[in-house]
DNA sequence: TCTATATCACCC
DNA sequence: AAACGGGTGATATAGA
């Protein structure tokens, strides 16, 4: 019997997997150690024995703990090799992150850095990165690098015993199995990965050089502000010297080449705008590496619980929700799939009205336009007022709250809305007068933070804000952290409920269905959905909006339509014809079989 | 030629 | 002094 942080589990097994990733593929394991702490028993498996087994080799039921650093690289193993994963994962990668999160570290967030900020020491990270290319270099392996691998592996799981010995009179299991819950979940996501339209990627990818040199061409030829495809800071001087523009500098010196600024000088100098126009264009095409496998599956790691709030951090470059809005347009089902993303509406306004109680705030989110309820409630507005007929009022009241959310002060929100700054403080000034219960609540937040040193969300994600934090972290820090732990909390739901879930954003997720269970699919998402919200917000419900993709649709937001139909028009005349057939799914969809499935757990409530 | 820095753009 | 939260990544240029 032994006692991780204030449970007790009959057994506790401290696993780590060597495996190879390469870009939006499925791992492919290569070796396996694991050890159990209280009967000290040890097994190291190599690749062609794991591949056989039907069952891991340790015990992952409900008494037991199954303990890694970032586990849901173990638990993408498990799934590679269709065993079932563990019932309590802690991740020491996670309870690091939360036992560290906002400090400076020594050693970053490796289990290296670990081990030095707790005071002990790993192996080499030199030995470590030779034994880390060893590993993604595939095989066949000699018998002398299999040891070696295995060794290496082995080390590791000691490195780990070592840091759960530290770090256990620390820990909150309750929550922390939460967490490695998530990570369960996650691993489930990147499993399952994001419907790409490959043919359309391969025409883009073929043709992007060609059609950015289209796109200057046409446009610099007037200018002269190019060289190839990069923008000369000095040719764009010489030319605003030659056409007698004064261009805003920054404080550097150096001039100012925001868009903002592009777009302000358009104004007054309208032979700047195509130019503008241009960089515009250029900056939203960057595809660099998007990570798609064999199966046509966009997969990259979701890096959870990276960034201080808990959110998760893809890479942008990896992930299809990481440029710009119009490349979503490679989402898309294949045959007889369809595709939903659904989101929280306005999640973090909920969040505040929950969680500080303000009864105008509730009422305003429980109008269904929180916007436009937020003008009647400041007498802005007439009480029959509509979207329509006070569009413009609307969207004053919209910035405010989004600004108010950010901590922005009202220079910036003026300069948002294009009013004056009277204006903006007018709109700031309603908001506090309006929701007084909210501002008197993110008061005592920040000088809680402020007198303390730290601030958590419900479940226990924490953050250290010593030093001089800057107070609107500290303000945003209870909508965002929360709306992550909301989002976690309905991915697991979701994964749990047998659902296809192929990517969380912050406050939305995309899951994936054959057409003919979509609707259900997503009816019980949006149920599971306002579930996480009554649980992060103590029985308030979020709503939700949900947007369907049905083959052989693809996903199209308004955002970015424009810029994709100039691309599609491009491309017609590059390549003669819009598109290829599509090809078969490969591997495109199967359900993980029940017996694989994480079972429905319940989760655990207080603070 | 490579790296570091500043700046900017994208996402929620 | 300024004041938009959390991020990742690309780009242009300066400097080693």
């Amino acid at each position: 019997m032994i006692p991780i942080g204030k449970r007790v589990f009959r057994e506790v097994w401290l696993v780590d997997f060597e495996f190879s990733a390469p870009p939006g593929e499925q791992p492919s394991v290569v070796c396996m150690v694991a050890h159990e702490i209280g009967s000290g028993k040890r097994i190291r498996v190599w690749q062609d024995e794991l591949i056989k087994l039907k069952w891991p080799p340790y015990a992952i039921c409900n008494d037991t703990l199954f303990v890694a650093y970032y586990a849901s690289a173990e638990m993408g193993c498990h799934l590679k090799l269709n065993w079932p994963l563990p019932v309590n994962v802690l991740d020491l990668y996670v309870e690091f992150r939360n036992h560290t999160n906002g400090l400076t570290l020594p050693c970053g967030t490796s289990l290296l850095g670990a081990l030095v900020s707790f005071g002990l020491s790993g192996i080499e990270s030199s030995e470590k990165e030779t034994m880390r290319q060893l590993a993604m270099r595939g095989g066949p392996y000699t018998q002398k690098e299999k040891e070696d691998l295995l060794n290496y592996c082995e080390s590791d799981v000691i490195a780990l015993e070592k840091l759960l010995l530290k770090i256990n009179p620390f820990l909150d299991i309750p929550r922390a199995l939460i967490r490695g819950r998530y990570m369960k979940t996650a691993a489930q996501i990147e499993h399952n990965g994001i419907p790409i339209d490959v043919n359309k990627l391969a025409l883009l990818r073929k043709h992007w050089i060609e059609i950015q040199d289209k796109l200057i061409a046409e446009i610099d030829s007037e200018y002269g502000v190019f060289d190839q495809r990069t923008f000369k800071y000095s040719l764009f001087a010489a030319w605003l010297q030659k056409n007698e523009i004064p261009w805003p500098r920054l404080l550097s010196g150096k001039l100012d080449l925001s868009d903002e600024v592009f777009k302000e000088m358009a104004r007054s100098y309208p032979k700047v705008a195509p130019l503008r126009e241009l960089r515009v264009t250029l900056s939203q095409m960057r595809l660099a590496e998007l990570s798609v496998g064999q199966d046509n599956r966009n997969r990259c790691l979701l890096s959870a619980f990276r960034s201080r709030t808990g959110r998760n951090q893809p890479s942008n470059n990896q992930f299809i929700f990481g440029p710009a809005v119009w490349l979503r347009s490679l989402i898309k089902p294949s045959s007889g799939y369809g595709l939903a993303y659904i989101d929280w509406s306005q999640q973090e306004f909920g969040i505040a009205a929950a969680l500080s109680g303000d009864s105008l705030m509730i009422k305003a989110y429980q109008s269904g336009d929180p916007y436009l309820e937020f003008a009647k409630q400041a007498n802005a507005i007439p009480i029959n007022a509509t979207k329509t007929s006070h569009k413009s009022e609307r969207e004053q009241f919209k910035a405010c709250v989004l600004a108010v959310q950010y901590g922005m002060g009202a220079d910036s929100l003026a300069q948002r809305i294009n009013q004056p700054v009277a204006k903006a403080r007018e709109l700031l000034r309603l908001h506090k007068e309006t929701y007084k219960q909210f501002w008197e609540w993110i008061e005592a937040v920040v000088n809680y933070a402020m007198l303390i040193g730290r601030l958590h969300t419900v479940f226990g994600w924490n953050v250290y804000t010593e030093g001089s934090p800057n107070p609107r972290f500290l303000q945003n820090f209870p909508m965002q952290a929360n709306g992550a732990e909301m989002l976690r909390l309905a991915c697991c739901f979701v994964i749990e409920a047998g659902i296809k879930l192929c990517a969380p954003v912050h406050d939305a997720i995309l899951i994936e269905a054959p057409l003919n269970e979509l609707e259900q699919a997503v009816q019980t998402t949006q149920q599971l959905m306002a579930e996480a919200s009554a649980i992060v917000l103590n029985g308030f419900r979020l709503r939700t909006d949900a947007t369907y993709i049905r083959y052989p649709d693809h996903y199209e937001d308004e955002r970015g339509k424009k810029m994709r139909e100039a691309i599609d028009k491009i491309l017609l005349k590059f390549s003669g014809k819009s598109s290829h057939p599509d090809p078969p799914g490969v591997g495109a969809y199967e359900t993980l079989p029940a017996h694989l499935r994480t079972p429905v757990q319940s989760y655990y409530l207080s603070i």
